[in-house]
RNA sequence: GGAGUCGGCCCGAUAAUCGCUGGCGGGUUUUCCCGCUGGAGGAAAGUCCGGGCUCCAUAGGGCAGGGUGCCAGGUAACGCCUGGGCGGCGUGAGCCGACGGAAAGUGCCGCAGAAAAUACACCGCCGAUGGUCGCAAGACACAGGUAAGGGUGAAAUGGUGCGGUAAGAGCGCACCGCGCCCCUGGUAACAGGGGUGGCAGGGUAAACCCCACUCGGAGCAAGACCAAAUAGGGGAACAUUGGUGCGGCCCGCAUCGUUCCCGGGUAGGUCGCUUGAGGUGUGUGGUGACGCACAUCCCAGAUGAAUGAUUAUCCACGACAGAACCCGGCUUACAGGCCGACUCCACCC
């Protein structure tokens, strides 16, 4: 296991925060989830979550995603530092299994890591 | 053994590692770190009832409106539960029922049918006296009588039988049903028995309605507290014989400065927030729901919102589904497993 806390403050808990993001988001995504980011003026990477009642259906389904991006994340933050990342989730996502889901993630922090860090950070 | 009924319980297990979060203790007692310990459900769901709690309203009463609706009990309360009654279903264990009032009034009753409620009778049945024909028996037609039979319908003005009659009819009688009165049992709903009346005129009250009982409104984003930044409000003091405007000038009025205080209150934060109509055990009262007594336990409390991930082993290979102020119910969803009581059928003795 890669070691690695997810603390309150590696969360993105005040409404003003997401908004930032939503504001000027560097964006990626596939058919089951979308990933909105920005630079943030830190030494470490935050996590936002929104799953939407609208397109996951059961809260039981909403926990499992919110699970599974957060114990993905903890295990990849080193390598997103100095980001705030907020995961929307669409309706095909609540289909997946644990390890697609895990499988999609990684694919979609390294095409964050490569597009968004250096393009934004200037 | 098979089929079934009722009630109760479980909801993968174990280990290791890495995480999240409440509480307690400690450490550099600020967000940080360490240790110990707790961490979703039978429905947490739908938000359909009832209550606690909070704020608002309220002299008292009535009307309107909503809810409930066999009886008794349980409960904080209920539309819930228990026991009983009545009706229906099932061979049975059992299950189901908005189950008060239709002679208080109003409305409605498709299609079919003559007629759906004041019977104005379609096919029928009878047809005396009188009329026509006939010697007569009788035939024909009419006035009229009738509701037994046929047919329609979910439903047709009590049912069966006998008497009765031109044919019929509660017209009369017997039994059943129905209304009323009395007696007996029962707290009561109701049941049983006796007497009497006379056939009284359909259904629908989840149609209006009547009767009885009952109900104030909003909800934890309730509500209470702390409180930046910025803008603005009120007050005090100081500084000025200060500046600016009105004015020819003085007086006067308006406005501008600094400091402090006050109240309202946004972002944000804290409380409400989990010890409760609580759980477990024993005893005890009660057919039971449930009550009482004693002992014992503390059992989620998050706030972008915690209970997860990985690996290994095992099996029945895991359904529906995630607390958000808290309880009591109801309803809906659901793969499977365990236990107990009982019923029916088959077999053995």
């Amino acid at each position: 296991m890669s070691p690695g806390r997810f603390a309150r403050h590696q969360r993105l808990t005040r409404p003003s925060d997401f908004k930032q993001v939503f504001a000027h988001p560097c964006k990626s995504g596939n058919q089951h989830l979308t990933l909105l980011c920005r630079t943030n003026d830190k030494d470490y990477a935050r996590l936002g979550l929104a799953i939407a009642k609208r397109y996951i259906r059961t809260a039981v389904a909403r926990n499992r995603i919110k699970r599974i991006v957060r114990e993905s994340f903890r295990q990849r933050q080193t390598t997103l530092a100095g980001l705030d990342i907020v995961v929307l989730a669409k309706t095909s996502a609540a289909a997946l299994t644990k390890q697609e889901l895990f499988l999609v993630l990684e694919r979609l922090w390294q095409g964050l890591e490569k597009k968004c860090k250096d393009s934004l950070s200037v």
